[in-house]
DNA sequence: GAGTTTGAAACT
DNA sequence: CAGTTTCAAACTC
């Protein structure tokens, strides 16, 4: 059917204006839909293109017409188009041909499309699967570079574009590609945008265009051409003919960027779809300048590009997402290389060897072990182990939290947090990096972003970094194992001469300026900048964390390094003895606040602002995310998290179960609201604080969106059980304190994340999952949002991975985090959604909070955090968990669990999963987060502002 | 980047 | 416990 039709309208095409009117037409537009490709190839090369059935396979659907046909034309083109002259000639002509069918083309092919999208999810699979990817790359490869050729060749924008692609393929294909999208984007992107958003519209909706531009960033930046994007390319060049070798063009564009994403990540991830969606948008969009025709060949091809291939290499850009798919997997080889390195950090050299090599070398300056937690009082050595149970649901989470502990991984999260930053802006693919796969990604997405942006240094590092997560497969332990190298190092330094500390220091002026710039890293983890406490102080905050300063830090006469782990010891025992709950969390959840509101984290001491309003990070309980209590001594509190006095509605008590049967659910729903409204309207407040949370986690750059979504939140985070976040670290940290003390953290904390995702597959958390699945779903901000159910579906962890897709989708990365962490409490922990969000958000954060330079111990919890619980919060744990208010529940496991309402507040308020789950998720969950109770704070507020983010796009939607 | 402000930590 | 000092982060310019 298609050949025929799609001849003649080809010939119309080729002839002239003819063939507009038979794309008007329905059947035309039908049978373009099938097969747009083979038309095009039948006009203009007539190479037939036998198809390549591979495709269709795949497709079985009008996509599959429409992939095969491309396909099929694609190899007959490519060979008929073997001559680039004639090729360019016939594009040239095509184009002006073309450019009026396209547009027609593109809306069928849009809708194509559309439905590849839909089928994405299966085609990604498939695609994987199905030879169709590998056969059309295969295929393609050649003739994009042929298409690059000619389209080089033709004058026409289109195919310098395209031409650009096929470079990109190389390499720099991002960065072309990149550029070429916005160029061509802000040429042709209106033109473009008409025809494919209409398609879109009519197909989608409007779904692409949010995401669109972070996307071509991202993927321009992240997706690297390396595996896919010659094939790709090669696909839609191949695809022969006008629109094919047009669609090429856009699509090597689009797809250069995304299948460099793509094969930087790996296909593997559903987020394929909604990358490759994601990049069709852009494509559309920024293709679109190319022009109509072409856009919407691009279009066609771009959908089926990804269907086929682009889905994967898509997917591989979705890294982020991809990772989150891949979560489950990843959880479980993070959980098994996480406890793998936990045995290990004991020895840490294992780990720090295999880290060191990239990061060392990357940052073998660095001077210290920036996650390391104190030594063997404070938390051993292993804590880079925790961080990636905790980068398990919650990459972004993890790795800002891990990121600290190593070096490597640090900066790989730092560029991660830059590229989520982009991406936050620009699209959610970031945010799923959750896993270290997911860090990958990142870092390589970093990679890219930088190369495109950020100087040479970052990139070799972002590149070191990658090439350690990849030499140490997904491991953010290795990078963890990292920091210690840099630790030794940093010992080195500042255990002898601090001037030669300083001058490493001056030898890295980024680090300073990290650290300069913000107290955290960009991974999360704090920075200190002590000069004359020598880091042995509660001023300091890695000393207060229970951590080894990193190299990250700024610190002169540093003498929390591993070098002087007796003294630090030492000092923190002495500082103990007058204050047993100096290193215990200072954010706890207050009973009483409980009672009203299930999420009442609040700061142990409370604040003591008298300026600031508890508007500023000045006040530790706004920094932690978390509301002024009565034991705040500030005057004119106007916390946004809650006033002093006022109990924070948070969600989780009122989130399901548990709040919801106090009649205090209403007003904590209001007050949250009100609060989230605050944060609304301060953006700013929010932003920064959500930042710095976010810097700490992941979420943060959800957070940030979603601040930036602003009041939208609210709705959204009422419902949402996220808002307890914070009494969830609360809860964590009592749990944490008591899990500290037990040596299950890591395995469990690692083992809860698998178990949490296929307990939670298994376990009624589905449901609760889907909720959240749901949420996102009907967030659906994007394209992704289909992709993320489905990936869910993939695996247990790719459920959680979904949601955070789906939660990515809307807030992206941060979202992501959030979702999984959701889902992974309900899930595996069913300890409750809250556990599990508490350890996504929680653990992430605190692992953050404490993580930048706790995360490691966080990471190590056995180790480091655990150790320093035990050794320092231990006994304060101990005492403190139930001196602290916060600390509700009397046995760690039981924590949450124990005190049904309580808890239910802190946990239920997650999700009533949480509760339904079983203690063992909790309790495996609690012992991995407790450390990070600051962090607490901010990964609830970040869950709840991603939640928000999410309800906010669903409303707009 | 330097300087100021702020509030916690430390000290008395 | 209160008051003061020290300190480092947060913030501003």
């Amino acid at each position: 059917m298609d050949s025929p039709e799609i001849r003649k309208i080809k010939a119309n095409t080729t002839s002239s204006s003819d063939s507009p009117p038979v794309q008007d037409s329905p059947v035309f537009s039908y049978i373009n839909n099938l097969s747009p490709i083979q038309p095009v190839k039948a006009s203009h090369l007539a190479q037939g293109f036998p198809g390549l059935n591979s495709p269709p396979l795949v497709f079985t659907s009008p996509r599959i017409n429409s992939h095969r046909d491309t396909s099929f034309l694609k190899r007959p083109q490519y060979q008929p188009l073997s001559s680039a002259e004639k090729r360019k000639t016939q594009d040239e002509a095509k184009k002006f041909l073309d450019g009026p069918v396209d547009p027609k083309i593109t809306q069928l092919h849009m809708r194509l499309i559309t439905d590849s999208r839909d089928c994405e999810t299966k085609i990604r699979v498939e695609s994987q699967q199905c030879s169709s990817s590998e056969g059309v790359d295969e295929y393609l490869a050649d003739p994009s570079e042929v298409d690059s050729v000619d389209s080089t060749q033709s004058a026409s924008p289109c195919l310098k574009q395209s031409n650009n692609v096929p470079e990109t393929f190389t390499g720099s294909k991002e960065t072309t590609l990149y550029d070429n999208k916005h160029n061509t984007g802000t040429d042709l992107g209106t033109e473009a945008k008409a025809p494919s958003e209409q398609a879109k519209e009519d197909l989608e909706g409007k779904q692409t265009f949010d995401a669109k531009p972070v996307k071509i960033i991202e993927q321009s930046d992240g997706e690297l051409p390396y595996d896919e994007c010659p094939n790709i390319e090669s696909g839609l060049s191949v695809n022969n003919a006008y629109k094919r070798e047009y669609r090429q063009h856009l699509h090597d564009q689009d797809r250069g960027g995304k299948h460099e994403d793509d094969c930087d990540h790996t296909p593997q991830s559903p987020t394929g779809r909604l990358q490759i969606v994601q990049v069709y948008e852009n494509s559309a969009e920024n293709v679109g300048a190319i022009s109509k025709g072409m856009i919407g060949n691009m279009i066609l091809h771009a959908p089926k590009a990804r269907s086929e291939q682009g889905g994967m290499h898509r997917r591989c850009l979705q890294f982020e997402e991809a990772p989150p798919c891949a979560t489950g997997k990843r959880d479980c080889s993070l959980s098994s290389m996480q406890e793998v390195n936990y045995s290990e950090p004991p020895s840490g050299t294992g780990e720090s060897k295999l880290v060191k090599l990239s990061y060392a070398d990357l940052k073998a300056t660095s001077k210290r072990q920036m996650g390391t937690p104190l030594p063997p009082q404070f938390g051993g050595n292993s804590p880079s182990t925790v961080p990636k149970p905790s980068g398990i649901g919650l990459h972004l989470n993890s790795i800002v939290n891990a990121a600290p502990l190593v070096r490597g991984t640090t900066r790989s999260i730092k560029l991660a947090d830059h590229y989520i930053g982009v991406q936050v802006m620009k699209s959610a693919s970031v945010m799923s990096s959750h896993l270290q796969d997911n860090v990958r990604c990142r870092s390589i997405s970093l990679n890219m972003v930088e190369k495109d942006s950020a100087g040479p240094e970052d990139r070799d590092e972002s590149e070191t970094s990658i090439a350690a997560s990849s030499a140490v497969p997904q491991s953010p332990h290795t990078v963890v194992f990292e920091c210690h190298g840099p630790t030794h190092e940093k010992r080195g330094f500042d255990a002898e001469n601090v001037d030669d500390y300083e001058e490493c220091k001056q030898s890295s002026p980024k680090k300073k300026r990290k650290k300069t710039s913000s107290t955290k890293d960009s991974d999360g983890t704090k920075r200190c900048n002590c000069k004359k406490t020598k880091c042995l102080k509660l001023y300091c905050d890695c000393f207060a964390a229970g951590v080894y300063c990193a190299e990250s830090c700024a610190c002169q006469g540093c003498f929390n390094i591993t070098d002087y782990e007796d003294t630090v010891l030492e000092t923190r025992q002495h500082i103990e003895s007058r204050n047993p709950l100096a290193f215990a969390p200072k954010i706890v959840q207050h009973e009483e606040e409980i009672q009203f509101t299930p999420s009442s984290a609040r700061h142990k001491r409370g604040c003591n602002c008298k300026k600031s309003m508890c508007l500023k990070k000045y006040c530790e309980c706004y920094q932690a995310n978390v509301g002024c209590s009565s034991g705040c001594r500030c005057d004119g509190c106007k916390n946004v998290y809650g006033r002093k006095g006022e109990y924070i509605p948070i969600e989780h008590g009122v989130g399901k179960d548990n709040v919801s049967d106090k009649a205090g659910k209403e007003r904590i729903e209001s007050t949250f609201d009100e609060k989230l409204e605050m944060v609304a309207t301060k953006k700013d407040i929010l932003s920064t604080e959500l930042y710095d949370s976010h810097n700490l986690t992941p979420l943060a750059p959800s957070f940030q969106c979603s601040d930036h979504a602003n009041n939208v939140p609210k709705s959204l985070c009422l419902p949402t059980s996220y808002l307890p976040s914070p009494e969830s670290d609360l809860s964590i940290i009592s749990s944490y304190e008591k899990s500290t003390r037990s040596p299950l953290r890591h395995s469990e904390s690692s083992d809860i994340l698998l178990e949490t995702s296929k307990e939670l597959s298994d376990l009624g958390s589905y449901n609760w999952r889907v909720d959240y699945d749901n949420i996102g779903i009907a967030d659906t901000f994007s394209p992704r949002c289909d992709a993320a159910p489905t990936t869910c579906h993939i695996t247990p962890m790719s459920d959680l991975c979904s949601m955070a897709m789906v939660s990515s989708a809307s807030s992206k990365t941060s979202d992501w985090t959030n979702a999984s962490q959701v889902q992974l409490c309900p899930g595996s922990h069913g300890l409750s959604s809250d556990s599990s969000l508490h350890r996504r958000s929680s653990p992430v954060t605190p692992m953050t909070r404490l993580g930048g330079t706790k995360s490691c111990q966080g990471l190590d919890f056995e180790n480091g955090l655990y150790d320093i619980l035990q050794d320092d919060t231990p006994e304060i744990l101990k005492d403190s968990s139930t001196p602290i208010r916060s600390l509700k529940v009397s046995s760690p496991n039981k924590k949450r669990v124990s005190p049904p309402h309580s808890h239910n507040h802190e946990l239920g308020a997650s999700s009533s999963g949480a509760l339904r789950s079983g203690r063992k998720f909790i309790l495996k969950a609690v012992p991995s987060f407790p450390p990070l109770t600051p962090c607490i704070g901010s990964k609830g507020s970040s869950i709840i502002q991603n939640m928000s983010n999410l309800q906010d796009k669903g409303k707009k939607k």
